[in-house]
DNA sequence: CACCTGATTGCCT
DNA sequence: GGCAATCAGGTGA
């Protein structure tokens, strides 16, 4: 299985409709944000796709509440909600409105400010393998619950870094509603080896 | 209102 | 591998 974006707008048409399909196309796309003037950034190597009201094991699924809001916001809205009482979690919000799906993202490799995302992980390794643990060395907070990927605080790059990979997909990890369904996609191939470091 | 669970992580044995 | 941390949402009395 392959992915490439090829300058299209992914959360536009057809596409639109699947989040599987989104929830592939996000990898090897770059995740950053630059607060204090620093700029933090990664390459997200694994992704969850949510549905809506047809996926048990989205939040969405009981419909809205206050929590959730942001998922029935339009396509390339950051949705991000509170893991255990202790951790942040980041979704990207696919259309179309109102369908409440999106994809979590799950991990993603150190691309740059590995010194800023060492101070706030506290850590020199393991950065950012991990849907909490990313959002720690991003910065990403409940306060960017619900701004724009394209225009916020947070951004989203519209093409992959172009380093070749391979997707694999497996079942979709801490939950026990829909476990069959083989949601999480995995980059096979990104390292960070081949990318810039600074 | 009380209780339970969870799209996790990191420290402990 | 086990388990505590820590709290909002969901469930039920």
């Amino acid at each position: 299985m392959s992915a490439r974006l090829d300058g299209a707008d992914p959360w536009d048409g057809g596409l639109s409709s699947d989040v599987q399909e989104i929830a592939q196309q996000l990898l090897g796309r770059r995740l950053s944000t630059a607060f204090d003037g620093v700029v933090t950034e990664v390459v997200i190597v694994e992704t969850e796709a949510y549905g809506g009201a047809d996926d048990p094991a989205s939040h969405a699924y009981r419909g809205p509440t206050e929590r959730n809001a942001a998922m029935y916001e339009k396509p390339g809205t950051l949705y991000v909600y509170r893991s255990y009482g202790v951790h942040w979690c980041a979704n990207v919000v696919v259309g179309p409105p109102g369908r409440a799906s999106a994809v979590l993202i799950r991990g993603g490799v150190p691309l740059t400010g590995h010194e800023r995302m060492r101070e706030r992980r506290g850590r020199a390794d393991q950065l950012a393998d991990g849907p909490g643990k990313l959002c720690a060395a991003l910065g990403i907070t409940g306060a960017h619950n619900g701004t724009s990927l394209d225009h916020g605080p947070v951004r989203l790059s519209p093409t992959t870094t172009g380093d070749p990979f391979e997707i694999e997909s497996g079942p979709r990890i801490g939950i026990t509603r829909a476990v069959d369904r083989p949601w999480r996609f995995t980059a096979r191939g990104i390292d960070g080896s081949s990318l810039a470091a600074t």
